[in-house]
DNA sequence: GCAAATTAATGATTTATTCAAG
DNA sequence: CTTGAATAAATCATTAATTTGC
C-alpha cells in the first residue's frame, strides 16, 4: 500500500467504505462545509485531506457515469443495430423515390401517431395569456417541425459519411441566408462561419 | 430500453450525443430548417421525427437553466458558510494544540505549503505560464477543500463513536432545517441551515 | 514463490463548457 | 461581448493488480 513517501493520497479500507457509503447515500458534490465534515472525520483513519475528498467525489461521480453510460451503450446496441437496419431498408426502400425519404424520416419515420399538426405547440402559448405577442406570433407559425422538405439535402444519399464534425458545426452555428453554394455531398451545404453561437 | 411498442421517442446514444454536441456548440432553438436537417441525420441512428429534436432542445435548454440556477444558489449560500467560517478561523486560529493531528492530517500532510484562508474559488488560472504550472497552480487556484482548517474538530475527541450511520446520513441528506438534536462540536461550526435547495 | 514487466484503477490537474451578470 | 463562478470532461500520473519468466 502506499509507500511512505506517497506522492498521493492512499485511502484506508474504512475511509474508502465511508466515501462509497456517503456516495450510495446520494452525496456527489459535497460543498466545503461538506467536505470539512467529511475530511475531518476520515482523518481518524489516517491520512487524508480536504482535497483527497474533493477529487474522490469528482472522480467517482465521473467514473460512475462512464459506467453506467458503457453499459446503456452495450445494452442498447441490439437494438441500434436492429434500428440501423431497419434505417437502411427504410433508405434503401425509399431512396429511389428520391427526394421523399428525407423529410419522410423527420416528420413520419415514428409511429406518428399524431397526424401531424397541432399539438403541443398550441398548448404552450396559446394557454398562457403571459406570452407577449411577439413570442405568440412568432409561436403562431406553424411549428417549425412541421416545414417543407430541406431541398438541399434531398441529394444527400451518403448518410453515413455526412455525420460528421463539421456537419455538427454546421448545424450549429444555424443557417445562412444563402443556400447551398456547392452541390456536393456535405461540407458544402454551408458556408461554415466560425460563430458558434447562433442567434437568439 | 424504449419498447418496441414506446409510445414516446427514446434517443438512441448517438442521436443524445449528437444533439448534446450542437447544444454545446450553440443551437438552442433550432429553426425549422435546421430541424429537418437534424431529424433527416439523426434518422440514422434510429427512429426520430421533427418534433422530437424541438422537444428535445425546449427541455434540455430549460432544464440546463434550471439546474444552473439551482447551482448558483447553492453557490451563494456556500458563500456565506464559508466566509463565516473564515470569520471564525480568524478568531479561533490558536485555540488549541491538542488534538492538533485532526486537521494537521486533513489540510496540512502534504507539500501543501499554502497559507489556505484564501476564498475558494478566487480563481487567479491563466495568470500563470504553462510550464510549471504543477507548481504554481497548487497555489493559485483555490478550490473547495482549501478552506480554512476545520477548528471546530479539534475538540472533538470522540471521533471514534461520532462517525457512524447518523452523521454520513446528515451528511448525505443535506441538513435538515432543525439544527442537531444533540450538540455536538462539529456541527456547530456549521450551522447547516442550508437545504440544499435553495428557493427558486 | 518472487520480482520485473505489464495492465488496470484511480488520484490529481487541466481544459472546455455552461448561463447569465456587467 | 466579455467575464464570473463552478464544474464535469478529458487528461495526466502514480499506485495496485496481474501476468510472466525463471
Amino acid at each position: 500500500m502506499c509507500p511512505a513517501s506517497s506522492s498521493r493520497w492512499c485511502p484506508t479500507p474504512e475511509q474508502l467504505m465511508t466515501l462509497r457509503k456517503m456516495y450510495r447515500n446520494g452525496v456527489r458534490t459535497p460543498n466545503a462545509s461538506q467536505i470539512q465534515h467529511i475530511t475531518a472525520h476520515l482523518s481518524f483513519y489516517g491520512k487524508i485531506e480536504g482535497k483527497n475528498v474533493f477529487y474522490w467525489f469528482q472522480n467517482h461521480k465521473t467514473r460512475d457515469r462512464q459506467k453506467l453510460r458503457g453499459k446503456l451503450n452495450k445494452q442498447l446496441h441490439l437494438q441500434l443495430q436492429q434500428q440501423q437496419q431497419l434505417n437502411y431498408h427504410h433508405h434503401h426502400h425509399h431512396l429511389s423515390q428520391t427526394s421523399h425519404f428525407l423529410y419522410d424520416l423527420g416528420s413520419g419515420s415514428g409511429s406518428t401517431s399524431i397526424s401531424t399538426f397541432q399539438l403541443p405547440f398550441y398548448n404552450s402559448v396559446g394557454l398562457f395569456p403571459k406570452r407577449g405577442a411577439r413570442e405568440a406570433s412568432k409561436q403562431a407559425k406553424n411549428y417549425p417541425w412541421k416545414m417543407g422538405k430541406p431541398e438541399a439535402l434531398k441529394e444527400n444519399t451518403m448518410l453515413t459519411t455526412f455525420y460528421n464534425e463539421d456537419w455538427t458545426m454546421m448545424v450549429d452555428v444555424g443557417p445562412p441566408p444563402c443556400c447551398c453554394p456547392k452541390p456536393l455531398k456535405t461540407l458544402e451545404l454551408f458556408p461554415i462561419t466560425d460563430r458558434l453561437k447562433a442567434a437568439e
